[in-house]
DNA sequence: GTGTTCGCGCTCAACTTCGAGCAAATGAGC
DNA sequence: GCTCATTTGCTCGAAGTTGAGCGCGAACAC
């Protein structure tokens, strides 16, 4: 990759803050498909937030793009998804929240719910509701923070978890496929999901379409401890028939 | 989505508080259409309140400002406070933060330290520290959630804390006087300081000059209990000859 | 009440951009 | 020269964005 376009693209944005494929291809002398990869590339080193037709430079880099960049990743996907699973959610419950960025859709879907009680291990989450959510009462479990889930985990974190019982329970992780279950990449954020499962009486696993048929190397849960399933498109008949058996209710849009 | 447009709309949103759909339109060359869409978006983030015609700034949706205003107040002192305060500050150390809007200003002058542990109880400062400070590890105690200081109180969190031992404990309060010594509005916060307190070798009491010579109904601590007194201005003799013979070290500018 | 005006949301068509896949071009190492 | 890996440009189907048109309902004057 010519590292010389790379660097003229970071120098413009020095001075620019925002840019345009279009314009960039134009005065670069190239190809926009080369643009955009030089752009992606770029995002991934969390440089630049990426737009319809441009990208546009991150002030102020800091942990938060990782998380902040799973979280717009299929957005629509997980506004979906957030809106489908409150129903699930009835006044004066006591509900858990796990750190995920699916799961960071919720606050605002249950602003209507009276009287919640939140338990979460992620501190952005617990801030979250305590804005939206004014009439809630939330526990945050501590611990040590993970800059990759801007969460806390590590054994203070499942202890505090493990005291608790809640009544429903809605998280997600990477992957889930029809011979393993729930499978994640991160260690430590399985263990706490688990904890989280023992400890709630409805499990409600958030899985938008992309994450079906894969597999990540940390296993969560097998597919039967899963009270319910949401996601955004109608699953495979394949899928619906292998979720029912395993008594698992799929709530989809339609 | 032009991203930019988007932002025009949130600056213009800053000064005039309501913005019209045929105005935007004129002013930006898109179609009424175009802005509506806009428009809906912004809702969508909880941002504006539509109307018929146009949209309005949803002035403060949350419970963050209370706090906010908290820490704007007198910003330039809490600023010359924070850079002093750091100063005592050597790598490797274990620190504990309270949730005050004072200590709210340290991690920016944290950056340089290496190696560093950090004890909070304010959710709100762990993701700050986590965001700038990345060499350190960042300890949390949870616990439930304080719309008042957007941080963890109650028996769990005071727990956590009375499990550590921290090397220098930086902290505020309301007040400070010379009869009551330190002073504070909110029993929980209080009893958390104390507790805080008891488990530092070094405590910092950040103090800008307006809480000199003021009582509020909680005490949080005698003078003798503090080990420096950071403030932006030089005291007036009297303080400085008490807080000396209470054995305080006190700092402050020039 | 009635009528008028105007903004809203919806849909559709036109247009643009995106990203994956593929083949050509480039260039380093032998 | 050749080989291999990387980079680039092109194509094409999918997805995103925009503005115009239309029916509906809200606001307002009377």
């Amino acid at each position: 990759m010519g590292i010389d376009r790379v660097e003229l693209i970071r120098e413009e944005l020095k001075t620019k803050k925002v840019v345009y494929v279009h314009h960039l291809a134009d005065k670069l002398y190239v190809s926009r498909s080369t643009i955009r990869r030089d752009l992606a590339q770029l995002e991934q080193e969390g440089l630049v937030r990426r737009f319809y037709g441009g990208a546009k430079l991150i002030e102020h880099p800091s942990n938060e793009i990782p998380f902040f960049m799973r979280k717009e990743r299929n957005r629509a996907a997980k506004e979906i998804i957030a809106e489908l699973a409150t129903d699930l959610v009835t006044d004066n419950q006591f509900v858990a929240l796990d750190t995920t960025s699916t799961v960071a859709y919720l606050p605002r879907y249950l602003k209507d719910k009276e009287n919640l009680k939140i338990l979460t291990n992620s501190a952005q989450l617990a801030l979250d509701c305590l804005d939206q959510l004014h009439s809630a009462r939330i526990f945050c479990t501590g611990g040590w923070m993970s800059s990759f889930s801007r969460g806390f985990i590590g054994e203070t974190t499942r202890l505090r978890i493990s005291e608790y019982r809640t009544d429903i329970l809605f998280f997600s992780a990477r992957s889930i496929s029809l011979e393993e279950g729930v499978t994640d990449v991160n260690e430590e954020d399985a263990y706490l999901k688990q904890q989280m499962i023992r400890g709630t009486r409805k499990s409600v696993f958030l899985c938008d379409h992309t994450k079906f048929d894969e597999i990540s190397y940390r296993l969560v849960c097998p597919v039967q401890d899963l009270d319910y399933l949401v996601t955004d498109q109608r699953p495979s008949d394949k899928w619906l028939h292998h979720l029912e058996s395993a008594g698992v209710e799929v709530i989809f849009p339609e």
